[in-house]
RNA sequence: AGGGAAGUGGCGCAGUCCGGUAGCGCACCUGGUUUGGGACCAGGGGGUCGCAGGUUCGAACCCUGUCUUCCCUACCA
């Protein structure tokens, strides 16, 4: 057997890409920095849309759609956004192609140069604000809860599949409330629906927190973030919810008359999760034999391989599979059979396991005439002969069971990878040794921390909320500090 | 943008130093035997060697130019 994978101690990112491209998530495309989202890929992608977008519905919000293209006077209006963004936006100039005079392909037809820029969207504040403008006018229109399913375009330097790519997919929440403290409560909200979707439904644990002021979202006043833990101990910024203030609505003179009839611009907020969930999911679950998927996510997550004696009996297994998979069907389980008679048994496993099946059922002659099916958990690689008998149940506790393993396994090489450390020079040879979070002090300024950045690599994640008060001294200052924040190296 | 490497069937590569008309593994097609952890045998199809010039009787190979991609540094969901 030829070997399929790179181990993830041999090559982490080697590791990872091979997870996706041989694991049939994605591919590259033609276009530099883009991606093919595979209909493996594509139908993950699909459930935790699906998911979201009801808790998203839960809490009151509605989907809108707003254009791709946003007039470059749009950007320039609210000034820390620009800073932010403007370094990797693409610019549409013109509108027309024409045939090149001089023979040759097509050229861009000179007269066809647009009189106003457009830029393909990096984020939609600018637009969503300029529109929103004009459907606030009084406290009754608020609070206005709106998020849009999208692609977005970023013109980075580098990318990765699903963690950085120059078009991704996400949704973006875009609120306007009456007051301040209604929209910190959005805020709030909304990260907790996506910690609850991280832990729960990707079973991955994330820490809560906000951002410090060198970290945060470009516009806005406060962010907040759950961070997660990959295996090679990096954090990745799962998600992010934003408290606006009233930037954008003064950017873009939103305002509304109050019960006194008093003019005030609205408050603020935005939030996203992208396809980058796909790659962190991918990084914090799989192994060496391939894809990990949690259950309540899993595309398919039972797979029944017949294992054949001969062609007689080929239609007694596949009677009884069929059987066994329409109860499982009915229990609510995603099941597929393939009886595929053109690779073997040996293969398919192998397959199952590189594309993070949870659960595989093989079923022969032997199995049939003892009433059972061998069943191998994708988490732990366990085996056993489960009884035919009531199989949807026990199929339908064991991916409960694998779901909560999945979180508790993760959850402990958190614990064992976060350290608390006090002193500069531990704090930067644990780096260098065991990659992970570390808790350290830090005097709070944004000097300090652009310090540490430069000779650590490490940044601080976020504050997590609910932190420990905790009197200290700066790891790399030595001045007084409150709390200890959360440092790690990041993708 | 600065430094490094690579472009040869669908994928991964060898061949380049030393020029002689393209090969290996996987995948694919046909037939057969198989099927409880990535099967085996036999036969078969597919590449103007990134592109453009040049040197030469002759270029994947030498020379010049050019384009592209990947890896390492700064930004980011």
């Amino acid at each position: 057997m030829s070997k399929v994978l790179t181990s993830r101690s041999e090559n982490y990112s080697e590791w990872y890409n091979d997870l996706i491209l041989k694991g049939g998530l994605a591919d590259y495309s033609a276009v530099r920095g883009c991606m093919v989202i595979k209909p493996r890929g594509f139908a993950l992608w699909e459930n935790m849309r699906d998911t979201l977008d009801k808790m998203f519905k839960d809490t009151g919000h509605q989907n809108a759609y707003f254009p791709i293209f946003i007039p470059k006077s749009f950007l320039s209006k609210e000034a820390a956004h620009v800073e932010g963004f403007a370094k990797e936006c693409a610019v549409v100039t013109h509108y027309r192609l024409m045939n090149d005079p001089n023979g040759g392909g097509v050229i861009v037809d000179p007269e066809a140069k647009l009189e106003e820029e457009l830029i393909v969207r990096p984020t939609s504040e600018t637009i969503i604000w300029n529109t929103y403008k004009t459907w606030v006018q009084s406290y009754r229109d608020l609070p206005l809860l709106i998020n849009q399913w999208a692609n977005v375009v970023r013109w980075e330097m580098r990318t990765r599949l699903f963690l950085r790519t120059t078009e991704f997919l996400w949704q973006e929440g875009h609120t306007a409330h009456a007051t301040a403290d209604e929209a910190i409560f959005e805020t709030r909200q909304m990260l907790d629906i996506y910690a609850k979707f991280a832990e729960e439904w990707m079973a991955m644990p994330v820490i809560r927190g906000v951002k410090t002021a060198n970290e945060r979202f470009a516009g806005a006043v406060d962010t907040y973030t759950i961070e997660a833990m990959m295996q090679d101990g990096k954090a990745l910024q799962a998600g992010t919810s934003h408290f606006l203030g009233q930037n954008f609505a003064k950017a873009f003179d939103v305002t509304f008359s109050d019960k006194n009839n008093q003019l005030d611009f609205v408050w603020a907020t935005s939030w996203g999760v992208s396809t980058r969930l796909i790659g962190a999911l991918v990084m914090a679950h799989s192994d060496d034999k391939g894809l990990v998927m949690p259950p309540k996510l899993a595309p398919v997550q039972v797979v029944i391989v017949p294992i054949y004696k001969g062609p007689d009996s080929i239609e007694k297994i596949d009677g009884r599979i069929r059987e066994i998979a329409g109860k499982l069907r009915g229990a609510g389980i995603r099941v597929k059979v393939d009886n595929d008679d053109t690779s073997r048994p040996g293969w398919k496993f192998a397959e199952y396991e590189l594309q993070g099946v949870p659960v595989r059922m093989a079923l022969g002659l032997r199995d049939i005439d003892n009433n059972v099916a061998e069943v191998a958990r994708r988490d732990s690689g366990e085996k056993a002969s489960f009884s035919l008998e009531g199989i949807e149940n026990t199929i339908g506790d064991l991916l409960v069971d694998i779901q909560k393993s999945m979180f508790t396994k993760a959850a402990k090489f958190r614990e064992e990878n976060t350290r608390k450390i006090d002193d500069w020079e531990t704090f930067m040879t644990s780096l260098e040794a065991t990659p992970g979070f570390i808790l350290a002090h830090w005097d709070g300024t944004p000097e300090t921390e652009e310090k540490i950045k430069e000779l650590s690599k490490a940044t601080i994640r976020c504050i997590p909320l609910d932190n420990e008060q905790e009197e200290g001294k700066c790891i790399l200052t030595g001045n007084p500090s409150k709390q200890r924040v959360l440092f790690a190296r990041a993708y």
